[in-house]
DNA sequence: CATATCATCGTGCGCGCGTC
DNA sequence: GACGCGCGCACGATGATATG
């Protein structure tokens, strides 16, 4: 009978707008990752440029006294890929299947990708169709360009062939440029999965020019919850793993932090304390709703007439009650102004 | 005592299953 | 086939413990 419900103090981020840049004399490179950067500047710019923008984060309260400000991860998470999507031709969510790359809708192994088209097809091609194809190439073909816009890209690259006379392989330029990388801001643990599913995709022959992982330093990592990867801990696991062998593609972990002068920590706290002061209030009005409501109720069907002395008549009780839903409704509006909101 | 690491807890999301 | 319910998993967040 409500549309207005109670509203909870806990998990309520605040609307934050930082500045976020990369920290380029902090950026560290793997396996000539330096070399394969200056030989393709433009491209990997690309990256850099979109990182350098400004968010809107979901800033929390934190239990810590020495750091009572926090900034929420997915939110961060969320909004750099935001930015990132300006890049062209990049990818999110991107599998390697049989050694190409597919982007699925799905948690795949890799969050963003930037890679040749036309040499990737002729990779699945040759998996599929070629000299040594498998066996049921046609069925692994079906199973990943079911989606009709991938299609319709595959039929573009792929026209000057037809899988059923073509019997060559085909030759695959060397000359692509492959990046895949990696946004993370998950418990330190996902830095594992992040190396072991680089080192599976080696495994299964994709061709990976750049591996391009993205990580906090500085204010930043500060104000992410502590247990979140973060640069020097990003390049230990790096430098261990590239030291034996087992990383073996060039790998660049690029830094990220915000502009201290875009953060201002007590603003937040009183915007927070606001917020509480406004989430309280809306929360008396809505026990005094209640209450009303129950009047309005019992008034209605007469029962105890004692509850009902106070109150002149049902109109009068009425009216209050939509008065005061008119009050809510003003509140949580203004709520819903500082707080973050996922879904916008 | 400050910082790094560990252990554990809390939350939201996707997925399967059943019901209407 | 839309919805809702419960479950398990992945992801964060945080207090506890180790380290120096």
């Amino acid at each position: 009978m409500n549309d207005l419900k109670k509203l909870s103090k806990k998990n309520k981020y605040l609307k934050g707008s930082v500045e976020l840049h990369v920290v380029k004399n902090k950026i560290q490179y793997f396996n000539r990752g330096e070399d394969i950067y200056i030989l393709h500047k433009k491209s990997i710019n690309q990256i850099i440029d979109s990182l350098n923008s400004t968010l809107i984060l979901g800033i929390n309260e934190r239990e810590k006294v020495s750091a009572p400000i926090g900034i929420n991860a997915k939110s961060l998470n969320t909004s750099i890929r935001k930015s990132m999507s300006i890049i062209k031709d990049i990818n999110f969510e991107t599998s390697v299947i049989n050694g190409s790359f597919i982007p699925l809708s799905q948690k795949s192994d890799f969050d963003f990708s930037i890679y040749d088209k036309e040499t990737n097809y002729y990779n699945f091609w040759n998996y599929c169709y070629g000299l040594e194809a498998r066996k049921k190439g046609p069925e692994i073909f079906e199973k990943y360009f079911s989606d009709s816009e991938r299609k319709k890209e595959w039929e573009r690259y792929m026209s000057k062939y037809e899988n059923d006379k073509y019997t060559k392989d085909l030759i695959v330029p060397s000359t692509s440029f492959n990046i895949i990388g990696e946004i993370q801001f998950g418990n330190w643990a996902m830095l594992y999965k992040d190396m072991f599913r680089l080192v599976a995709a080696m495994n299964k022959g994709a061709k990976i020019d750049l591996y391009v992982y993205i990580c906090s330093t500085g204010l930043l990592k500060t104000l992410l919850s502590d247990q979140i990867v973060y640069l020097d801990k990003a390049i230990k696991e790096f430098k261990e793993n590239v030291n034996n062998h087992n990383i073996t593609v060039p790998v660049m972990i690029i830094p990220i932090d915000i502009d201290e002068n875009s953060f201002t920590e007590n603003n937040y706290k009183n915007a927070f304390d606001a917020v509480h002061t406004m989430i309280n209030e809306y929360n008396d009005d809505f026990e005094e709703l209640i209450k009303l409501q129950e009047e309005k109720e019992a008034y209605e069907n007469s029962i105890d007439m004692e509850i009902i002395k106070p109150v002149k008549n049902m109109n009068d009780i009425s009216n209050k009650i939509d008065i005061l839903k008119k009050e809510m409704h003003k509140k949580i509006t203004i709520i819903n102004e500082y707080l973050y909101n996922p879904f916008e």
